[in-house]
DNA sequence: GCCAACGTTGGC
DNA sequence: GCCAACGTTGGC
């Protein structure tokens, strides 16, 4: 069991966005980034739980409790022509790209940016890091816990 | 294999 | 919209 905090942009796919999904999941698709895209490939596994975070959006912060529900598999959007993720290198045969699904376990109040800095528990957090850009980073068991203990409130 | 140029991310 | 930080690309 792996947790992990999960980018996303809220005028791409917010936590609204995805509370009204079917079966309130997403395909984590359109990572194009190695690092990120080993991560779901290589080290998540169904049941791992996610921080769904908003990012470059006007409040960035945590905005809901999600797990990972299925293994990883080919990204659909790098053989979509029409989509801004279309990968020409990358083929059936011969997938780049994979993704994960996501669902959704609980919406949360918005913890904001600016209050995950203020914890001295969090100030190791990748996503808290100067420089940091990684969509996809994991979280210690003790960060999840503090996170979804002491500062999720419904 | 180096590294300059370019593109992207994401907070502010 | 700005810009710092980082990743990728491609010529050599």
């Amino acid at each position: 069991m792996r947790y992990w905090l999960m980018k996303s942009e809220p005028s791409d796919v917010g936590i609204d966005d995805l509370a009204a999904l079917p079966n309130q999941t997403v395909a984590w698709y359109g990572v194009r980034n190695y690092q990120a895209r080993n991560f779901m490939r290589d080290q998540m596994s169904v049941g791992d739980g996610v921080l769904f975070y908003h990012s470059n959006c006007a409040e960035p912060g945590i905005a809901g409790i999600a797990h990972v529900s299925s293994g990883a598999y080919p990204d659909a959007k790098q053989f979509d022509k029409k989509s801004k993720y279309f990968d020409p290198k990358a083929t059936q045969e011969t997938p780049r790209w994979f993704n994960v699904d996501v669902q959704l376990v609980k919406k949360i109040e918005l913890i904001p940016l600016a209050e995950l800095r203020k914890h001295s528990e969090l100030e190791r957090m990748r996503t808290l890091q100067k420089g940091n850009r990684l969509s996809i980073t994991p979280l210690d068991p003790a960060e999840w816990k503090f996170i979804t203990t002491k500062l999720a409130h419904a």
